[in-house]
DNA sequence: GATGAATGAGACTTCATTCAT
DNA sequence: TATGAATGAAGTCTCATTCAT
């Protein structure tokens, strides 16, 4: 059979009984279910079948191997939507932030970054679609929302964009780090940090 | 970690044979060069040893478990000190930034972030341990850093410092996760948005 | 003991390749083997396997553990059935014990007995199952005997039957320890004097 | 060194350092403990030499390996000593049999005679050694009573006394296997079904 | 003599992957 | 297609035994 009928969910064409969707997604949510909560090696196939509700034989008939299989799960986080967009700025940047926030705290957000951090000089897609998925998106948001602001006259021309987005989205990751959970008003502080600058009149 | 009468490089009374402290840091050192390298699930304990010259059982003769091995591991990271302190701010944190922005990038520092955040779930003292001896260090010293220059008039009274240090130590992980190198100045950028704000006038 | 789902040679609906009984059998006559000849712990799943013709996975597909593996095999001796019963009961009881004693003189069975003696302490299992398909039955046989030969009066109705149980199963146990072979007419002996006593007149 | 030096307890010379006796006791204590608790494959000289409170490399002194060591600590069973003889041999072999199955329901005999049996295809000296120290005793005290009562006529010429003593001895092992406990007057009993017999008139 | 370190050879168990039904 | 069985290659940990002090 051609390898191609393996490498993803598509089944090779219209012939013989097709494979069930349902199984699809079962399947791949399972993974990454299983991914973010027990990293990549001890993620099973023998647990992603169980908890999809089919048999390991079923897994492989659609993915090659493990790694296939967990490049396909995190292929498959859809990519998230921001907030709405808003005119103020100020407004914007906390509500993408609280957003963020709110995600890692419920889901095992960072568990998955981890995984992808750590795999990375194995197997390097799963940090490529994880980045692909989650993190671009959120940066191109944010990106858009300072240009716009720029265009308005809101931010100050000079200011090097990108070291901005920087900023602003590594302060989760720098908050989790460092174990202390982030207080209530933590996305107002930051971005009025960030639009106020730390120096007493302007610099 | 292992047992308190074998963490010390002597045995209680001297007697017997020495435990080789040769061996002691060979061990530790291939654990932690795996550890970042592989990932916990596939820093196996036959590879540390081969690493360290040593054979398995001298291994568990220290540490009771894989887990245990990988703890001390980390815990032997030595707590490495930040710059040189200097009297201007901005000149301190450029400096520090940049620092660990080479460590990061010489040595495997993010796959070590990720192994310890992929281990959370199931080895919570590996993050534990990485915040103890890496994370807060660093956050200790942009804290007194920050202190000194408020209360030398340089910051401005009601800024939220917490905020501050999320932003700069956040902004190399936000870095690295979008795929981006650094460009020359980063750093610079880095500390002049956070001192100078994005508003044209003040706020 | 296997998962339930797994005891039976048919799974559930009959999907999927059906497990081999040949290989069911093969696993529990080689652990059966095994257990006698090499006793519990000398006992490896790898010999079982090899000595099975199967890989050691094949094994743990069957049981979860060697404890687990051990005890189906002792499970598994078949309850072996006494001589034909007859009705003088002399003759029924020195047949039993003569069959007894060739089963001891063939097989190892006192190899088991010890093994099951041995690892009472850690898998009492063991012990029971041991009881229950070897120990039991032999011991129903005599008692039912007794007590149709005493409703035929041909047992003084004060004698505790137990005790004679006791005596005449126990009889082989202390020649095997003693070291010495049974002499011919062994049984027909050890049944005179219990049936007659030692005492000259009666008591 | 010659390897006589290693095969017991007695040292090579007067030359050196003595060994110490209170080790040698300690240990053979330790592995006699551990072989009947543990059994043999579970006795670990490592256990053996931290219950003595020596070190391993102490044993191996004694010892050429772990079935020598084996060997010596079933020979230090002390040959047990019998209840005090008295004239009536009923009064007798009841106390025996008391002291023995008191002794069986204290220490780990059970568990003892379990390990030299499972272990006769491969250490056989382990029985000869517990025959000689343990069963032949026994058998010798029951062998001379009867032998007594028969001289003063207490016994029936015709009687085979060694199918009385293994009537007498094996009831023990048999009542242990059974899984029930001996009841109060036991042995009063076995010994009476012994001395009168099962036969209504006498025979 | 005595100690504790070091080791090589397994033992149990797991798992990605392939087969037969 | 889908299933459950079967497998070979590890991986963690233990232990009898030998070494260096």
């Amino acid at each position: 059979m051609p390898e191609e009928a393996r490498s993803g969910p598509e089944p090779a064409a219209g012939r013989g009984r097709p494979r069930s969707p349902a199984h699809d997604t079962a399947i791949l949510d399972a993974a990454l279910h299983l991914l973010a909560g027990e990293g990549y090696a001890r993620m099973t196939i023998d647990a992603v079948a169980t908890r999809a509700g089919v048999s390991k034989a079923t897994v492989y008939l659609r993915y090659r191997s493990k790694a296939d299989l967990a490049t396909a799960a995190l292929a498959h986080l859809r990519e998230s939507a921001g907030p709405e967009r808003t005119a103020d700025l100020r407004q914007y940047l906390v509500a993408l932030l609280r957003m963020m926030r709110l995600n890692v705290e419920r889901a095992s957000v960072m568990a998955l970054v981890g995984v992808c951090l750590a795999e990375e000089g194995r197997t390097p897609e799963l940090l490529e679609l994880f980045r692909e998925r989650s993190v671009r998106p959120r940066r191109d948001d944010v990106m858009r929302a300072l240009l716009e602001a720029r265009a308005g006259g809101a931010v100050r021309a000079e200011v090097d964009l990108d070291a901005v987005v920087d900023l602003l989205l590594g302060a989760l990751h720098s908050r989790y780090l460092s174990g202390e959970p982030a207080p209530e008003g933590w996305e107002e502080d930051l971005v009025d940090v960030v639009l106020g600058g730390l120096s007493p009149a302007g610099a």
